[in-house]
DNA sequence: TTTATTCTTGACCAAACGGTCAGTCAATTA
DNA sequence: TAATTGACTGACCGTTTGGTCAAGAATAAA
C-alpha cells in the first residue's frame, strides 16, 4: 500500500544542489536566501524542504560531495605507478580539471567552509588535511631534501592558493585556455620546488 | 555657540572599523549583524549609525582603506632606485609584511568585494588592477621574456593567490615565522618565473 | 550661565529571514 | 477502485535584520 520516492527524486536533489552551489559561490552561505534558491531552482520554498532538510545541511552536502571527489582524485592518481615529477605533474594537472569542472563547489568548500558547525568543520578539514599530505608526499617525493626541513606542507598550500585564487580572475576565452594554465602552474610550481630545494641546501651549510 | 566634534571622534571611528573588519573577515559581511557588531565595539546599536551612515559604508571604508594602503606601498617600493631583482624580493617581502599587518582588512578585501555595488566595485578592482600590473611590470624586469608572451599577468596573480591564502593556513607561533615565509615564497617565484621563462622560450623554437 | 550641538541610549519599525503547516493533487499498490 | 503516500503550494509564524527616532546627558563656545 505504500508508494516508493519518485526516480526522479535523486535527480531533483542533485539539481537543487547544484543551484545552491552557485549562490552560495557567488553571494556567499548568509548571503544567499532559500526565497532565491527556490526562484533559482524553479519550485516553491517549502518543496525545497522537502528534498532537504534545512539550509545548513545543503552547505554540508556541497562541502563534503567535493571534498570526498578530491579524495578520489588523490587516490586514483596515487594508484597509478610513475616516477615522482610525472606523478606530481599529474596531479597538478587533475586538480586544475577538477576545480574547472566544479567551480561553484569548489568556492564554497574554501569559502563557506567557516559556516560550519564544530564538528562538521573538523570532519572536514581532516578530509581536507589528507589532501594536502598528498600533494605534500608527491612534492617530497620530487625533492627528498625539502621534506628534511619539513617545508613540504607549506609549499602545497602554496600551491593550493595558486590554483584557488586562480577560479576569481580566470575567465576562459581569453589569451590561455584550461590547458595552458594547467601547464604554466606546473612549470612555475617544479621550477620553484627547484629553486627552494637549493636554497634551504645552502642554509644548512 | 556650536560644539566641534570630539576629540576622540576619528579614533572612535577608527576603533569600530577594526572590529568591523574583524567580524566581515571571519563572519563574513552578510553574516555579520551591526547588533553583533555593536557589542563587539562595546556600544549601542544606535551609536554606531552616528559614526557611519550604514552597514554598507563600513565595507566600502574597509576595502577601501586597504587597497589604497597598497597602492602606496607599491610606489614607496617603485621610488627606491635598485635592481630589477632587489625590487621584486622587497616588494614580495613588504606584501607579505603588510598582508600579516592587516590581516583582517586584507580578507575582506579579497572575499567580500563581491557585496559592493557595481560603482564602488570598478572603482575598487581599478586600484586592484594597478597593483598587479606593478607587480607584472616588476616580473617583467627580472624575465624579459615572460613579457613577450604576456604572461606576466597571470603570474603575478599566481603570486597573489600564494598569499591570499596563505594567511588563511598560517598561524605564527609555529616552525616558520614572517621571515621565513616571506624568504619561501620569494625563492619559490623567483624559481617559478626562471623555469616558466625557460619553457616559454622553448615552445617558441 | 546660556545655548547649541554632539554623544549616547532604549524603544521601536517595516522588511526579510529560515522554516512550518494544512491541504491539494497525482501516482502507486493492494 | 479505494487507500495510502509522495510531490507540491500559498499562506503563515516567530525571530532577526538593517535602520530610525525621540529624548537625555555631556560639553564646549559665546
Amino acid at each position: 500500500m505504500p508508494r516508493g520516492r519518485a526516480a526522479r527524486f535523486p535527480q531533483q536533489q542533485q539539481a537543487i544542489l547544484q543551484h545552491a552551489a552557485r549562490l552560495f559561490a557567488s553571494r556567499g552561505f548568509p548571503g544567499t536566501s532559500m526565497n532565491e534558491l527556490a526562484a533559482a531552482a524553479g519550485i516553491s520554498k517549502a518543496l525545497l524542504y522537502h528534498y532537504y532538510e534545512d539550509k545548513y545541511q545543503l552547505l554540508v552536502a556541497i562541502a563534503e560531495g567535493h571534498i570526498d571527489r578530491l579524495t578520489a582524485l588523490v587516490e586514483e592518481v596515487h594508484a597509478q605507478p610513475q616516477a615522482a615529477e610525472a606523478r606530481l605533474r599529474r596531479l597538478i594537472a587533475r586538480f586544475v580539471e577538477e576545480y574547472a569542472h566544479a567551480h561553484a563547489h569548489h568556492q564554497v568548500l574554501v569559502q563557506d567552509i567557516k559556516y560550519l558547525d564544530d564538528d562538521d568543520e573538523q570532519r572536514i578539514r581532516a578530509k581536507e588535511r589528507t589532501v594536502v599530505s598528498a600533494f605534500a608526499q608527491a612534492i617530497a617525493a620530487v625533492h627528498p631534501a625539502l621534506a628534511v626541513t619539513k617545508i613540504e606542507k607549506p609549499l602545497a598550500m602554496l600551491f593550493f592558493g595558486m590554483i584557488n585564487w586562480m577560479f576569481t580572475w580566470f575567465r576562459e576565452g581569453g589569451a590561455l585556455d584550461y590547458d595552458d594554465m594547467s601547464r604554466l602552474v606546473t612549470d612555475f610550481v617544479i621550477g620553484g620546488l627547484q629553486r627552494v630545494e637549493g636554497a634551504t641546501e645552502a642554509d644548512q651549510e
